[in-house]
DNA sequence: GTCTATAGACTGATAGAC
DNA sequence: GTCTATCAGTCTATAGAC
């Protein structure tokens, strides 16, 4: 086997457990006998189980934020310069929403690992979680750009919203199913999409009524 | 020390441990350590580490879910029955809110101690979190009361988000300081409140125009 | 009831053969 | 690069003295 093989089993075996079970719960011996790899190679190839999880955390990272980046170019330009804040939102909460409800297993496993990574307090992730605050600003200053009148202070909090209700969605979609005993359905992505863009959308505005159309709901 | 002191001494220490470091970084040591107890008193107490977190989770549970309907039944009887589904979702996310942001150490241990066991799986405590759903469907009741004509699902999934949003501001403030810079203000707990209930609300009502007045939103 | 001491199992990491 | 073998440290749990 190769040396760049045995990394990505490495990688992808750690990714898959770490989505499906949480930091805590997953030794390194878990993973090498998933990778079906040697214990020290996750030494050699990664120095540490630290830098192992660094390493996939900041790979994964930047995967998602040039997709979201991506599509809110795509939304700028689309737009003629200043996209309305549906679409930036959309932006925001799509990529992430759309790789975890993924069919594709190990698209799944990568944005489900960035939810578990964001929310357990792991240490070699938390020194570097400062980095995801600058793609964070992008946005920020997209609505601003948007919605010029408006007080940022209310552009913050309804990205901190968004987000709050994506991760929520797809982290404890269990305890919804059961809440509806299945009326709700969790499985839709694009609608559940719409769903958490429109209500940040709706709480955004609030008592300003300078804003542009939105797109409507599609409930 | 009597039996109840230590005891105390262990829940109070457990409590605050995991609260702020979550359950993976905590061990039995930390614990004793910090209640200033012997190691053996936990076993004797508790029988094992999964019987003090589950004893643990079960205890502050009832105690928020109390305050929960406690207050749910306050704005019903104020409103004569049917209560306004702003002061329902009140009723939902405010005790948990208040308490996480009490200057008050202990009972801020104790509501984020909930969160924390509620965001990281673990084992002990995954068992008994069915239980969590109960109440949360007199919620959807009293709103489902309150807004008769809404279609039930608009309501959970409305539940869904408010308790996301809840969760997210009691665990991550440091990143929406970060994002804006120390500009929203991550400490008025009442403001916070309004803020949730205000987005929830106005994502709830969505394109129905049946609904009665809302509370204002206080920006 | 409280303690010390320790069992028994697991963890991440590494030395050294191949 | 990959492997075996093993180290040193940690954990929970418990036996037994007091």
């Amino acid at each position: 086997m190769s040396s760049d093989q045995t990394r990505n089993a490495i990688l992808a075996a750690a990714e898959r457990l770490y989505a499906d079970h949480g930091f805590a719960e997953v030794s390194l011996r878990d993973i090498v006998a998933a990778a079906q790899v040697n214990l020290a190679a996750v030494n050699y190839h990664f120095g540490s189980k630290d830098e192992l999880i660094a390493e996939l955390f900041i790979s994964r990272a930047r995967i998602t934020t040039s997709e979201r980046l991506q599509e809110l170019k795509a939304a700028e330009q689309k737009a003629g310069g200043r996209a309305p804040v549906d679409a930036i939102l959309r932006a925001l909460v799509g990529p992430i929403l759309r790789g975890s409800l993924s069919p594709d297993p190990d698209r799944s496993a990568a944005a489900r690992f960035l939810i578990q990574a964001s929310i357990e307090a792991v240490a070699p992730i938390h020194k570097i979680k400062n980095r995801e605050i600058g793609h964070l600003k992008k946005f920020a200053a997209a609505m601003q750009r948007s919605l010029p009148e408006l007080d940022p202070v209310e552009i913050y909090w309804s990205i901190h919203f968004a987000l709050a209700m994506a991760h929520q969605t797809i982290r404890d979609r269990q305890r919804l199913i059961r809440l509806s005993e299945g009326a709700c359905d969790v499985d839709d992505v694009e609608a559940i999409i719409d769903r958490i863009v429109d209500v940040s959308v709706r709480g955004l505005i609030r008592s300003d009524a300078r804003v542009p159309a939105r797109r409507p709901a599609s409930v």
